[in-house]
Parts: structure tokens; C-alpha cells; sequence
DNA sequence: CGCGATACGTCAGCCTTGTTGACATGCCTG
DNA sequence: CAGGCATGTCAACAAGGCTGACGTATCGCG
């Protein structure tokens, strides 16, 4: 169970008691709901879930995408994915187009009334993350940062990676 | 859209843009992804879900709490809370007895079999957070643990500071 | 004592969102 | 061109949220 290091010598070799990783995990719990409480507002207002707003966030954010790269940075089913993008076309907030290139592909973008829920549901979540980076001081976001990089799986933290960087290196 | 940060003064006033705030976004994403993978491992082999995880994280953590306290750390409601006990009793990994002093309640914990289970979940969730603590590096921990408190709701926020609070404080 | 409030359990039914299976279509290579 | 693979769609099912309604036991108070 608890094979741990000898001294705490500040280095890279952190000394961590059950206990306090038990507060990170719940830490983990907790901020994810409050995380998800805003956007979870107004998508419930619209009759919307929590999916349609990851595929909202990442047609958004990679514009003209195809369902099959949704599909991995999602990590979902397609047939899960399918039908969220189904209802969202329906709606008329994403529109899917044939691909030049290869024509199995669909290409989806927002439309302008996607892009305007797009914007409701980020400057909510924006907030909060601002709000929360503020009150935990500019140090803070770094370690943020770190450990939830940490914490990816290695394909996630590639997807993750892989997204615009700031110029300025996190 | 992008104004940046001229000069970070690093007291209180924080830049943020839009993007460093996206990417913070993200990475709550995709790791709470990772957070939540191999606890899921294990539960998906006994037939188990994410729900039977968090009350029996909880019931361990408060041993002999109630139906009431557990519902509202767990924030859902008694119907749902009461399959996932219904089938963890049934299994014989939880016991539930009538409260003494008010015999309405129903006091739950843990048998030797749930508890096995329970360590055997958080030693994998452990294992996960303590390499992200120590890839990340001291300094980082208390950011991390910053951020996520700042990030969630009030309630939620007291829900998790009335747990064991460390000596030395995070 | 009697009555309302509280704690808990349960049934029924609905929704979102995950899953697998079956299938249509398009590309590409032997 | 034929078969195989990739891409995406449709159908059906399960987990786990939710609301609403109700039953039962118990507590506490007037």
C-alpha cells in the first residue's frame, strides 16, 4: 500500500500521504461539477446535454473537422456522437458538408446560430475559469495547468497539445 | 478578441485571454477524463459504474453517514442514490442499520467486501494523482489544489473544506 | 394523544448519452 | 471490376440521471 519515500527533500520527490491525494481526488469531484454547472444551465434551458455541448466547443474550435476526428478527441462511439450531431443539424446549428477531397467525409462548421450558443456556453465557462484563476492568484494557473496535463492520458494530452499554443508557452 | 497581457504585474489583476482561459477549459476536459479511466477499468469488470464509485468513496470516507448527508454530497437524487445502494447491498458491499438515536435513519458503511473494493479503486485513483503531483512538481500542487477550490460552487466548496482537513493546512 | 414534518424506500416513466450490431456508401488497390 | 477498408447512418438496448406520486416508520410538538 503506502511504500513511500524516505525524506521530503523538496526535490522532485514529493512526500504524499493518502490523505492528501484523497483532497486532490476530491478536489477533482467537486470543481468538475461546478465546472459543468453553467453551461449545464443553458444547455437544460435549450434541451440540451452535456454532449452537445463537447461537440459544440470542438466544431468550434476546429472548424470544418470531420466525425471521424471528433470522434477521437471526444473519445465516444460515433453512433453517441451521431446522434447529438444529428439533432444539432436538425437545429440548425451545425451544418455538415460533403468532402471535396474524400466524399465519406463530412465536414462540420458552426452555423450562426451555433456560433452564438457557442458563445453563450464559453463566456459562461470563461467566467468561471477566469473567476477561479483570479482568486487563486497568478501563480496558481501554472501548477494548474501541470498537473492537469499530468493527469491526461497520453493520447489525450497529445489531442490536448495540439491545440493552438500560446505563443507565450502556457 | 486577443488582447494580451502587456505587462503581467502578477498581484491580482490577472490577464487572461480568451485562449489561455480555453485551454484551462480543456485541460479540466481531458483530465478529467484521465481521472476517472482506471477507477472505470475496475468497475466496468464487477459491473459496477461511476455512481457505485462515488458512494462508496464517500460511505468510506464517513463511515456510518446517512441517506440524506450522502445525497447531498453526492448532489443527486434519492431515487437514483437508492439503485446504486439497492444493488451495493444486495451485493453485500455495503450495510445499511437503523440509526439508535433517530431510528428513521439509516446509517451506511462499508463491509470487508466493499471496502476491498473501495481500496482497490482509490489506490488506482492515488496512483494516478500522486505521478501527476510528482511530474508536476511541488510547487504545482498548491495551485492545482487552488484553482479547483476556487472553482467550485459555495456549497460544494463547504462540502469538501468539512472533510479532514490536513494539519498543515493543503 | 394526534398530527404534521422528516427520513427512507419504491414504483412508474421519461431523457440523455453511452454501448453494440447491421448496413449503405465511397475509396482504393490487387 | 471485385473485394476490402473507411466513413458515416440507423436501430435497439442499458446505465444512470430526473420528476412525480405514494407508503411506512418515526420523531417532535401542540
Amino acid at each position: 500500500m503506502s511504500s513511500d519515500s524516505g525524506t521530503q527533500q523538496g526535490r522532485s520527490l514529493l512526500f504524499l500521504t493518502d490523505d492528501q491525494l484523497r483532497k486532490g481526488i476530491e478536489a477533482m469531484f467537486f470543481a468538475y461539477r461546478g465546472f459543468t454547472a453553467d453551461p449545464d444551465r443553458i444547455l437544460g434551458e435549450k434541451g440540451y446535454g452535456r454532449a452537445h455541448h463537447r461537440a459544440i466547443h470542438f466544431i468550434h474550435r476546429s472548424p470544418g473537422t470531420t466525425v471521424n476526428n471528433l470522434l477521437s478527441t471526444l473519445g465516444v462511439t460515433k453512433q453517441s456522437l451521431n446522434r447529438v450531431l444529428r439533432t444539432l443539424i436538425a437545429d440548425g446549428l451545425v451544418v455538415s458538408t460533403v468532402g471535396s477531397r474524400d466524399r465519406r467525409e463530412r465536414h462540420l462548421r458552426l452555423t450562426e446560430a451555433g456560433a452564438e450558443l457557442e458563445r453563450a456556453l464559453s463566456d459562461a465557462q470563461r467566467a468561471r475559469m477566469r473567476d477561479a484563476y483570479r482568486a487563486a492568484g497568478p501563480g496558481a494557473v501554472a501548477g494548474f495547468r501541470a498537473v492537469l496535463e499530468a493527469m491526461m492520458d497520453p493520447e489525450m494530452r497529445a489531442q490536448y497539445q495540439s491545440l493552438t499554443e500560446d505563443p507565450d508557452g502556457r
